[in-house]
DNA sequence: CTGAAAGCGCTAACAC
DNA sequence: GTGTTAGCGCTTTCAG
């Protein structure tokens, strides 16, 4: 396979017969050029098929227009939704992305990364990678000083930093108040890994709803998972145990709240009769469990999205020489989805008439 | 937030007392320094947090360390496990990568994508698109003389292209193929859509394996979906009144799998008694269906991993003025997963016994 | 062993 | 309107 040379601005200016200058002058549409001078130029250029080289433009104007993004767990779908959400965010403004995903959630030392982002000149860094354990850590230290803008995707927020992120703790507070409205009271909490910020969340949302509605939570009621569907069977099992008066869960995600499922069924549970389940994420899959899980929506696309407008802000705010935008959390709704798999026959309320 | 400005080696050079040839030496671990001078240096560096450019060294390097890699729906499994493989192979390598997610499946004109990747220098391009319609025609007309290595994820084998993937055709055949060991013959399937070339691969193998058996499969045998569950179902109820005598299927995917389940419960046929079931791709949800599904694994992994390593064979060996490597196609074998889906008892076998 | 000069591809600041 | 000079941050000759 041949390989044709880039051309370069100097070929272009010498075929065209003006000056590197006057070339330059065109590409970036400046008005100081005779349209005769520039028809020819632009001629010139399609037939090398000349494109400007973004490397040296960007060593000249120290602006490279490119973003660097960390993640962490591309293979689940809660980080590759919010890549994609920031990819597209980010070719829309017109900036490039460089990647970076970490072998692990819980990575120490992130100096290597940052410093392979900032010698490649980013003009920002969007950390999405979920807060576990003391990956964060470092938030406080090492990134006060750093010489581009940086803003958090899911990090507890931190006074001094900007993060985004859905409202973890309201969407628990949504599950478990909707499971008491439907009559349960009864109410078990299958977490995630407590070292994951968002699993904390949740879980005290659960506490909290069940505190005020005097249900009195209490640790035969919940334990701790790791996300897996293996893990949400283990739990269910222990807890048909230990909590016999159990009559609904809230499971911290859906992929534990199926292995909840699959438990219940060999035991011949009816659902939400006997049990009823609130997972969290809505899987595309979870419509489509038998029976349909009720969960938790949080919309990542959003997030991202704001993400990428928050630290565009800042980098144009910063370029302007104005004062850095002050940094701020913000923070996004969930969306409860009601199936069948939380939806009781209330007396007289019709509802199951409604379900199809 | 104070933003501390970038060291040079320039200042590295006049802190030292040395000039900037010799600074250079130090970070490329030249020998020709001697170690006094390097200590000196290395002190400096140290004390200023001084971080070369990458840019500027990939300038005058012609050689930038980057790859470009083009996605597109990354929030379905497939296309991020890919990603995923790709970051990690790719960071292992000591590249970075500049990722660009496509806003659909089906482009046309994929030059602006190229213009960007080119002009930022990447080294080389992993095109990472599931092959739809004629979004990959381009391939035979621009990419030909195209200034960097291109190698194809999940593209029909075509010459002098670089191509990695997943033998779908084969994984069919082996989905089809068991189906008939466990008894089965009146076979249906559901396929993906048909402009996607796995979807093809999928359905070409059921056919040609019915065909093999004698098995005489026809147009009421199978219909199109469009990977969704909701899909899946809509086709089985289809396939039920129009085949009656349909004692199995294999689905073009797990979500689609998932939805005929749902029917089958729907209607109180058994599984796998009554129906059975194979899908393809191994969602970490399968095995947790009711029942878990026999499917087809496909190692994204392993396939990201071939691909980032052909293209850094061809750039390496492009770079030392080698003829270019010749183009290939790489192909992987899937794996075959049997749950009960799809796991009839046959007579004498003893099989029913060993399934947990 | 170390430094000076030239240049990667481009643009900013001046000239003319 | 257009060209010249200088320089972004670094490395590659080539002197010494």
């Amino acid at each position: 396979m041949k390989r044709v040379a880039r051309s370069t601005i100097k070929e272009v200016a010498s075929a065209a017969g003006v000056s590197t200058q006057t070339v330059s002058r065109v590409i970036n549409n400046s008005p100081d050029v005779s349209s005769e001078t520039r028809k020819r130029v632009q001629d010139v250029i399609e037939k090398l098929r000349y494109q400007p080289s973004a490397l040296a433009r960007s060593l000249i104007r120290q602006r490279s227009h490119t973003l660097g993004v960390a993640t962490a767990g591309l293979n689940y779908i809660g980080p590759s939704r919010t890549l994609s959400g920031i990819a597209l965010a980010a070719e829309a403004a017109g900036y490039s992305l460089l990647l970076m995903e970490l072998p692990g959630f819980e990575v120490h030392d992130i100096s290597p990364i940052m410093r392979s982002f900032l010698s490649r000149h980013v003009d920002g860094i969007i950390w999405a990678v979920p807060e576990v354990g003391e990956n964060h850590a470092w938030v406080t230290n090492q990134a006060l000083d750093l010489e581009v803008p940086l803003v958090h995707i899911t990090m507890a927020p931190r006074k001094n930093n900007s993060v985004v992120f859905a409202d973890n703790y309201l969407g628990g507070r949504m599950a478990t108040a909707h499971l008491i409205e439907q009559g349960y009271r009864h109410i078990a909490h299958i977490s995630g890994p407590l070292d994951w910020w968002e699993a904390r969340q949740r879980k005290a949302s659960w506490k909290d709803v069940l505190d005020e509605a005097g249900l009195e939570p209490t640790d035969e009621h919940w334990a701790e998972g790791n996300w897996s569907p293996e893990s949400g069977a283990q739990i269910f099992e222990k807890l048909l145990e230990h909590y016999v008066e159990m009559d609904s869960l809230f499971v911290g995600n859906d992929q534990m709240a199926l292995g909840v499922l699959q438990v219940a069924r060999q035991r011949g549970l009816r659902i939400p009769d006997d049990i009823g389940i609130v997972g969290f994420d809505n899987l595309p899959e979870s419509a489509f469990f038998t029976p349909p899980l009720t969960t938790v929506e949080q919309d990542q696309y959003s997030v991202a999205k704001l993400a990428v407008e928050e630290i565009l802000k800042i980098i144009e705010s910063d370029w302007q020489g104005l004062e850095s935008v002050h940094s701020r959390s913000l923070i996004l709704p969930p969306t409860l989805i009601v199936r069948q798999s939380s939806l009781r026959v209330i007396e007289g309320s019709g509802a199951q008439g409604s379900i199809k």
